[in-house]
DNA sequence: ATTAGCACTATTCATTAATGAGTGCTAATA
DNA sequence: TATTAGCACTCATTAATGAATAGTGCTAAT
């Protein structure tokens, strides 16, 4: 079989993106050979394995051309070539959109879904745990997000004389604890009214929401006589304030140390230090919960120098109301884009189903 | 100078422990350098190296007893010769029992008390993560366990008909969700007497009281009568009954990929299974909280192959009433014990300082 | 436009030899 | 009797060498 493409081929210098058909079956066939082996193939391996008719030195010069449009890089001459970011860009939006779960994997990671009656870090945690498995990569999964969490409930309790015990129960089954330092000692009772009032007037809002009402209330007059209303509103003003920085469940990190792509002396280093500081990773979890759906990273597509040689796939979870966090896998920039992109969508998708399920509502 | 011993000396087989002060002290050196530099010494330079004069042929002769009587080995023929676990368990018993701490680590620790009103578990992990960039090593702390943790309060909130949140507050500062599954469908009102009566009943008792006092209210006939009563006891095994497994906080697992000592192929895979699977570390965590001070598993000290190349250094935490949990370094036999005991020591004392003051009592 | 053929290049691998750090043993010594 | 000097021996490490290999680039032929 041979494909005849009628192309505007060639010639040095030239727009980058017209590849032909041809060039991009061969760049496909480049790609998924260096990410199942992890090392370059010839232009005569390569000529062997494609499906249809074409010689080493045709396939030559289709790499070369590829080189020279920056979809592949040669580490020394006559080395192989290997695919750089841009073309496993190229590669992931060549994907069909809804690759299909194996069976296996559906099985592996059913034990998510049997953790009934467990807090949500729980299930969070049961989830990375099983991905890391199953990809053999780093995974992470963010805590859900307070602002935008709903209250389902909070309570009051008395520690002593300055100090108050909150306790937030959100609508995605989250519960939240901090201790707020108080001047006035106020009874037991009296905290039980304060909560009571606050559940009344808040419950089903988001904290966001809640934070940005109390302010309101402040500054409105129509509070200011009724005492149990002011201390409720200074208080429900402590306890709303959100001071605890977002978490993150990470596992197998260590899968990455093991991989060769990553052993080199700085990239492990950078990979440490990525890994440590949790903040870089965490942003991008963040900025994943803007859209649905999975989130691709390739490479320095990414913001964060010490990321710059891996790719992050990730997806938002959520319950019925809103998106909570999101989880992803930490790789290396050949990994099998096809097989995680899809375990991370349906281990997201087990998440939100299973929260969903708990989910106070 | 010269030291000079009246020896029960030489001659093969004899028995293990009659070392003289002279064979000690070359015993301690050999070790000392080892854990310094992570190769063997050669007793031509630890002729050099050592306080008082000594051939280079003597020095052999003592390591060969040394090796004899299971202080050292050599990987091969005309090797140097490399401490055993026997050597470091010497070692450690050796070195003062209370060693200090430099002001340095101390300054670095500090932030382990500056977070004032935040849970417990941001605590543990402010200082598991502090201890792993300190130690450079893989460091572990397990949250409270719940059994031995005195009751400050509890609450049960009503998420629908058939499901109930119940909120456990220990003295220590611990708060625990889980979500229980009723078939009779209770009012909040009739939740919070339940829940009052739980609470008068137990404030103050252990898990583990509470749970055999609730067995034993039921076994009794004298709440029989007492619809409330039944219902709190029923509702109240439930809520007491534990089926989290314990927690547990890792920092700084990809430091150990980097410790040369653990760059065979073999151990590689022992130890990311080790921190996989996490039972075991969990176990030698739950042991090191029956006696307090440090504790020190050396290679095969410990119970799980996997840890056979590690050495672990754990010491308790508690609040003023219990020992809570315990915090640990994970890292390789050949360790720096001076370094890593204080330093082990001095954070379990500050989170036991940091932890205590906020304790409700 | 494609391909065959060949020159060229760089890595990898095995072999070899030199080096050196280390021990073990024996005989001399204090 | 304990210590030491001296020497033979072992084994890991290193560098150098050369052969084999996998790859490219270029040119001329198809």
């Amino acid at each position: 079989m041979k494909i005849k493409v009628k192309g505007i081929e060639n010639q040095g210098a030239r727009g980058k993106m017209d590849l032909n058909e041809r060039s991009m079956i061969v760049l496909k066939s480049i790609i998924e050979n260096y990410i199942q082996n992890s090392e370059p193939i010839g232009s005569r391996t390569l000529s062997k394995s494609i499906g249809f008719k074409l010689s080493p030195a045709t396939i030559r010069n289709i790499m070369s051309d590829l080189a020279e449009s920056g979809f592949l890089i040669q580490t020394h001459t006559s080395a192989g070539r290997v695919p750089t970011d841009k073309a496993y860009r190229f590669y992931v939006d060549s994907l069909s959109k809804k690759p299909a779960v194996p069976e296996q994997i559906k099985q592996k990671l059913s034990p998510v879904s049997n953790v009934q009656g467990t807090p949500v870090e729980h299930i969070l945690s049961k989830a990375v745990h099983l991905l890391a498995e199953l990809t053999k990569f780093a995974c992470v999964v963010s805590t859900p997000k307070q602002s935008v969490s709903r209250l389902q409930r909070i309570e009051l309790i008395k520690i002593n004389e300055d100090r108050i015990l909150v306790i937030l129960v959100t609508k995605a089954g989250v519960v939240r604890d901090k201790i707020i330092f108080v001047k006035e000692n106020h009874s037991q009772e009296f905290l039980n009214s304060v909560a009571s009032f606050l559940n009344e007037e808040f419950k089903n809002h988001s904290m966001q929401e809640i934070r940005e009402g109390i302010h309101q209330s402040i500054v409105s007059d129509r509070h200011r006589y009724h005492d149990l209303l002011a201390h409720a509103v200074r208080l429900g003003k402590k306890a709303f304030e959100l001071n605890q920085p977002g978490e993150m469940f990470i596992e197998g990190q260590m899968n990455l140390l093991l991989d060769s792509h990553f052993h080199e002396q700085s990239s492990v280093r950078s990979l440490i230090d990525a890994f440590e500081q949790k903040t870089a990773i965490m942003k991008i979890l963040d900025d994943s919960m803007k859209n649905k759906g999975v989130h691709i990273y390739i490479g320095i597509e990414n913001d964060y120098e010490h990321l710059h040689r891996c790719s992050l796939i990730t997806a938002s979870y959520r319950n019925k109301q809103n998106v909570l966090g999101s989880i992803g896998v930490v790789g290396p920039t050949s990994m099998d884009y096809k097989r995680i992109i899809s375990t991370v969508d349906y281990t997201a998708k087990m998440l939100s189903k299973t929260i969903s399920e708990q989910s106070y509502d």
